[in-house]
DNA sequence: TTGACATGTTATCAGTCGATTACTACTGTT
DNA sequence: AACAGTAGTAATCGACTGATAACATGTCAA
């Protein structure tokens, strides 16, 4: 740069967080395999080399930005199972708490990839341990039976599989109905994205 | 090699199917940016030149993979569709048909790889246009509603993810649990495929 | 102020990957 | 038998990527 700005100087555990942050969103988009530390890097507003340094690997930034998007799912459900919400069933709560979860651009693909990922040797194990204690919570906090948990997360999946296809900002009519039933009627947090997508 | 067999001579056209055979694996199992071209040679047993000069670039060979899947959905959805099974629901015989479709290891692997870059430029309308036909053969060829229709890929998107994390063979009673109740009991498709993961 | 530590970068390396090129060898036809 | 076309490989190249090392700069306690 010529015009150096003065360049501050941040704590390293808040530059965590923004690296993670980042992260969250380039894996999001790109996949594991297909991101790049430099990406991640240009993202977060530092060099490559910062990013590798920080986390002492991209699998272990990786894993990390896993650990985090299963954490904050469970943390939402529990909320969600604790609310103590006039007239709206457990599942309903769950459901709103996991709409709600699509602001936060990058947790939900992030872990569509994480989840696709169940041969990586080094990857697939956390993605099943993530994948299953989110399974129990539903199960044995929420109290769902193992039929209901199940569809649950199949409604789940499909609308992570739409939000990662983009169907919520194509001009498709069909595809617009397909979003608008697979979330419940509720396509608030699906605009709020298509106007953040300029990545 | 210093024992060289004769080596075997195959038509192109057969040779390219044996390619998108392994590709389809290797794809499913690291996803688009995760597999190399050298990997999916090796499955085919040729070499990676020569997996690269049969369809021009990576790319078009992942493309023609999608395609592939997504016709043979479609045909299995089709015939499922047309059969006139005494006492069964078309929700059943479709139900059963996506389950016959993980036998061929690779197909719904490769798709919920597909589905999950959106983001991409290239690929990401092959996805879309490929989701958006299966939905639209379930809606007006099958005669599901829209609600009935997102349910049902709901609950194929998370046999998928199962699928993908390898679910079915950890010792875990819970995850046999899940996995037995995605794919409504029928685990024998899942257990043909634990035997043949070697890769 | 000064020095010690924490924050951050530039430069670079070694490995990997997709693609290209030039070449070899097999096969069927006339 | 010779030719032509097809099937296939070895060798190699340039680009990219994650990681490392060496270095620079800001910050704070004493």
């Amino acid at each position: 740069m010529s015009t150096m700005e003065p360049r501050r100087r941040i704590p390293a555990a808040e530059r965590r967080e923004s690296i993670l942050a980042a992260a969250s969103i380039v894996f999001g988009e790109r996949g594991y395999a297909g991101a790049t530390t430099d990406q991640i890097a240009t993202a977060a507003g530092i060099s490559q080399a910062y990013v590798v340094r920080a986390f002492g690997s991209k699998e272990t930034l990786f894993v990390e930005v896993a650990r985090r998007a299963v954490m904050r799912i469970e943390a939402a459900f529990r909320a969600a199972v604790a609310a103590t919400d006039g007239g709206r069933t457990v599942q309903q709560r769950l459901g709103a708490a996991y709409i709600d979860l699509i602001a936060d651009r990058g947790i939900l693909l992030s872990l569509l990839h994480i989840f696709s990922l169940g041969h990586d040797a080094a990857i697939g194990p956390v993605g099943r341990s993530g994948f299953m204690r989110i399974y129990r919570l539903l199960r044995d906090e929420a109290g769902l039976s193992p039929e209901d948990a199940s569809h649950f997360l199949a409604e789940g999946m499909l609308i992570n599989t739409v939000l990662a296809l983009q169907l919520h900002d194509t001009g498709d009519p069909d595809a617009l109905e397909l979003v608008t039933q697979a979330c419940g009627g509720d396509l608030g947090k699906f605009r709020s994205l298509a106007a953040a997508a300029d990545g």
